[in-house]
RNA sequence: GCCUUGGUGGCGGAAUUGGUAGACGCGCUGGAUUCAAAAUCCAGUUCUUUCGAGAGUGUGGGUUCGAUUCCCACCCAAGGUACCA
């Protein structure tokens, strides 16, 4: 029988739980660790087995560091604003609070299970006013703020008022999203009021402005590119456009360069700073202006091979360009407004990634080469996007693929501009190893060479220069939504004025209904109550908009990613009530040290968040500028998700081996219906769901075969395994060891319940070598040596692996210990004592009872952790390095036991070691001791 | 399409970073114990094989005395791709 894991877990629980065991607090003598794990959304699913494995690797490491000494911040809260909840209260009408608050009760529940040491009075919940009151506040003070390029940091709007006041835009470097804002002090004084508050949102990072969406007439809703499938409506199959709409954005392009170069200070993954890097997307070259002929627009370009200049044969204008009106010819007109048309309706993300077809219309129009005067048409291409660069490219065929895959269809000439490099089948594209050709004033030269000359060219004529842009866009701010912070802003004649610090939170009002109004205003619109009474300061009805002091508040939301891109400073004094949190407190945890999640936020969460982290150290606000030292992506557990196939068109189901060649469509079911040789119990799926009921299968040799694929774990997907069940049979410790020994903690996999026998065995075997017949069983002899050797190894080697956060290797080494000490009948309290330290961060339940029936009086997390002694480490055998013809090394790894004549036997012997030698065998190894060998041949 | 990661037995994975591939666990096979089963313990387990050996780390090349590891090309899967979290 096992061990009583139910009975063991329940106990320690409640003990942890009584004596606040994990409770921490912030003076103290120790040294500081804060390892933080990403915080859940609290899913109507529950959790699942992929939950967990961050939050056991980061529990096992702060359990670890408390045994090492450290104070440890451990916390744990939920990321509660999202879609779910509010989809889930449109279908049933049921208020996102309370399908929140039960969904965070389950989620407590399945956590408090499995032993985490969170400390629950820090926890957080972003939907909480309490906790959202501080990110309405954050954006007041983003909207009161703008970026100094030359202190290079995030000033208030105060400093930048004085400025204009007194020298209007001169001398300002400031980040705008508009070059053409010049004014000097006199206009800026002379200005309307509105007019100021107007040209200030130029210069706030956040601010308002024309923004791009996908917009669904029908739904009534803009939709992310993931909702949009082929052009319309993943929910419906309604039409989608794309439509400008004015948004709230965050102008966290202003912290390109700070985001880009600070990632070369943080000790996050390799691969995650690249995806950033690439995200920001830095490039370096030049704008280039082209004169449209018969026109005073002039039309701008980026480029990042200006040295190319000469082999423009036409420009390109993205579909969404401003001018394509003005440049549209009238002849052309008709085929640039249908073109157009046929643009909004694809998404961003399908003219990305389909490049095989090619499209694009000619608008009549030309511009003037600013080096050869040449006229050059200008066309119109969905392969250029609007929102990087400045929406417009000089096609460049020879250097270019896309612009050659554009000309050769369109049948636009291509000039070579490349010395002796042949462009008939695709484009050149390297910048190596090119001689420029065919290019007046640079030929001859190389790229960079060349580049730099066109560059003061084009300066000299005022037609261009040297220019940086990146790819990284501002941060669009405004949901559609209701379940979010709502924006602290009212308007006065359309003027965005915030909500006073001192009247927030600014609550989210009760609604009607859950869903956009019928005029296509968000559902904010759809309150009573939705106006600001700037004279009590307060929320008032709608109806007293006409009173002078009422004002309306703004509808849009904040998007999901607003509460989590600062949370990390709230645990370090969740409960603070005067701010965000104390200065102490800041000052004391300053930074996360071993910060735990998904790489799948990489380029959002991971980015917003030291994006505002940047901010709020500019305002002095948070006393370090990165809030994560330390970074490790977490592998998502997978689930396998199982598939029937619906012949198209009728209530047909046909069996996995009999698709081929047909029109099936892939239906998920529950994993739970499916056994462990793909058969599917077909009378449990007319249970599961009424409309299987009447459906009929065609099986293969008797029973119904589904399809497996590996996907995300997702309660829509029906393939979510519960960690509660796990528990039941077989106990937090063991699926906390059985989580770790699965694999590599980056990795993801997926999962299988299959092999937890094993660690389950693991326990088991454990407790029998301490217990004789139900009863603890201890010797108080000394251990002998092997045992002393079996346990300084395994401590040796946990705790480097747990210092490398290898911890799946660290559970074999648990279990290769138990299995030796079990085989040297070891049961010596001198082994057990130290063991069960070591064991504690991974099975701490089972552990601190060994621990109390040891006799110890306190909780084993105050135990500190053993250290190995050198003594036994030692290896019976030694290295030998060897070196032939000075080329080749190697080194034999024999016993040490072994005297000179018989190393050389040994060696020689050692059929391997004599194949490495070019084939042929030596006849003689010399062998000195720590010494390069001799080799004779 | 683009960016990032991964591909090793029947399965999850290991391999000191270029040096005996398959640690540890699951599963499977055989044995011990048992009236029997569960549990436990012991042994075996990459594949092919004419039992000599041969093949083998997604595929095809390359570098090297030697490649799971380094280089090139390709295939497949996962994550992200800016309003899922």
């Amino acid at each position: 029988m096992g061990y009583p894991f139910q009975e063991i877990e329940k106990k320690w629980q409640a003990f942890w739980a009584e004596k606040q065991t994990y409770h921490v607090v912030h003076s103290s003598d120790k040294p500081k660790f804060y390892v933080l794990d990403m915080f859940p959304y609290p899913s109507g699913a529950g959790l699942h087995v992929g939950h967990p494995l961050g939050y056991i690797a980061s529990d096992i490491v702060a359990r670890y560091k408390r045994h090492k000494g450290f104070n440890v911040l451990h916390p744990q809260g939920y990321d509660s604003f999202g879609l779910p909840a509010e989809q889930y209260a449109i279908q049933t009408g049921q208020h996102p609070a309370i399908t929140t608050e039960t969904n965070i009760n389950r989620y407590r529940e399945q956590l408090d299970r499995m032993g985490f040491s969170f400390d629950w009075s820090r926890e957080v919940r972003t939907s909480d006013p309490s906790y959202y009151r501080w990110t309405q506040w954050i954006f007041s003070l983003l909207f009161d703020s703008w970026y100094d390029k030359k202190e290079n940091k995030a000033r208030p709007i105060s400093t930048l008022l004085s400025h204009l006041q007194q020298k209007g835009t001169k001398d300002l470097f400031a980040v705008c999203d508009d070059d053409t804002l010049e004014i000097s002090a006199s206009t800026w004084q002379a200005m309307a009021p509105s007019d100021q508050e107007a040209y200030l949102l130029h210069f706030r990072l956040t601010y308002l402005a024309e923004t791009e969406v996908n917009w669904c007439p029908a739904l009534g809703t803009v939709l992310a590119n993931d909702e949009v499938v082929q052009g319309v409506s993943e929910r419906g199959g309604h039409p989608v456009e794309r439509k400008k709409m004015k948004q709230w954005s965050m102008r966290i392009s202003a912290f390109s360069d700070r985001l880009l170069e600070g990632l070369n200070t943080i000790d996050w993954p390799d691969p995650l700073k690249e995806m950033q890097r690439n995200w920001i997307g830095k490039s370096v070259g030049a704008q280039v202006r082209f004169a449209v002929e018969n026109s005073s627009l002039n039309i701008e370009v980026f480029t990042t091979r200006p040295d190319t200049l000469f082999g423009v044969t036409f420009l390109t204008l993205a579909p969404e360009h401003d001018w394509v009106e003005q440049l549209t010819t009238s002849s052309q007109a008709a085929d640039v407004s249908a073109y157009i048309i046929k643009a909004s309706q694809r998404s961003e993300r399908e003219r990305m990634s389909d490049v095989t077809q090619i499209s694009g219309v000619f608008t009549g129009s030309y511009a003037i080469h600013p080096l050869t005067n040449e006229r050059v048409p200008i066309w119109i291409g969905d392969y250029v996007l609007s929102g990087y660069g400045t929406g417009a490219v000089m096609a460049v065929p020879c250097g270019d693929q896309r612009d050659y895959n554009f000309a050769t269809h369109f049948d636009l000439p291509i000039k070579n501009i490349f010395h002796d490099i042949a462009i008939d089948k695709e484009a050149f594209t390297s910048k190596e190893n090119v001689v420029i050709a065919n290019s007046d004033f640079l030929n001859g030269l190389s790229c960079k060479a060349a580049t730099k000359k066109v560059i003061e060219r084009l300066s000299e004529l005022d037609a261009g220069e040297g220019a940086i842009t990146y790819r990284l866009r501002d941060a669009v701010f405004s949901r559609q939504r209701y379940w979010g912070e709502p924006i602290p802003v009212y308007y006065v004649n359309d003027q965005p004025q915030l909500v006073p610090d001192s009247c927030l939170p600014l609550q989210l009002p009760e609604v009607s209904k859950y869903l956009p109004t019928e005029d296509g205003a968000p559902p904010l619109g759809n309150a009573d109550e939705w106006a600001w009474d700037t004279e009590n300061k307060c929320v008032v009805s709608n109806k007293k908009i006409d009173n002078k002091s009422i004002f309306p508040l703004e509808k849009n939301t904040m998007p999901g990613w607003a509460g989590s891109s600062w949370y990390f400073n709230r645990y370090m004094d969740a409960n603070n009530t005067e701010a965000f949190a104390s200065k102490e407190a800041l000052n004391y945890w300053r930074e996360v040290d071993l910060y735990l999640g998904g790489s799948e936020h990489a380029t959002g969460h991971l980015l917003y968040s030291r994006f505002w982290q940047y901010f709020m150290y500019d305002l002095g606000l948070v006393p370090v500028e990165n809030f994560a030292k330390k970074l490790i992506n977490q592998g998502m557990i997978l689930g396998e998700s199982a598939f029937i196939y619906r012949l198209k068109d009728t209530q047909t189901y046909i069996s996995k081996g009999l698709c081929d060649g047909k029109d099936v469509v892939p239906v998920h079911v529950d994993i739970s219906l499916v056994s462990t040789q793909n058969e599917l119990d077909i009378e449990g799926l007319r249970k599961w769901q009424p409309h299987f009921s009447d459906a009929g299968f065609e099986l293969e040799n008797g029973v119904y075969v589904v399809g497996r694929e590996v996907e995300k774990m997702s309660k829509s997907k029906y393939n979510v395994v519960n960690p509660d069940a796990i528990c039941d049979q077989y106990g937090a410790d063991t699926l906390r060891m059985y989580e770790m020994f699965l694999g590599p903690i980056e990795q993801a996999k997926p999962w299988n319940t299959a092999g937890i026998s094993g660690v389950s065995n693991f326990l088991n075997k454990l407790w029998r070598l301490f217990h004789q017949d139900e009863a603890f069983a201890i010797s108080d002899d000394q251990p002998t040596k092997e045992s002393l050797k079996t346990l300084h190894k395994t401590i040796d080697k946990v705790t480097q692996d747990i210092e490398q956060f290898s911890l799946n290797t660290t559970v074999s080494a648990f279990m290769i210990a138990v299995n030796d000490l079990t085989a040297q009948k070891c049961n010596q309290r001198l082994i057990l004592e130290p063991l069960t330290v070591l064991l504690a961060p991974f099975a701490p339940h089972i552990c601190e009872e060994l621990w109390a029936l040891l006799g110890k009086e306190t909780s084993i997390t105050t135990a500190s952790y053993p250290v190995a002694n050198p003594e036994y480490l030692k290896d019976d055998s030694k290295e030998y390095p060897i070196s032939f013809n000075g080329k080749m090394r190697f080194t034999l790894k024999l016993p040490t036991s072994l005297t000179k004549d018989e190393i050389e036997i040994a060696v020689l012997q050692d059929e391997r070691t004599l194949s490495y030698l070019d084939g042929n065998a030596p006849k003689k190894i010399i062998i000195v001791p720590n010494k390069i060998v001799n080799i004779v041949i």
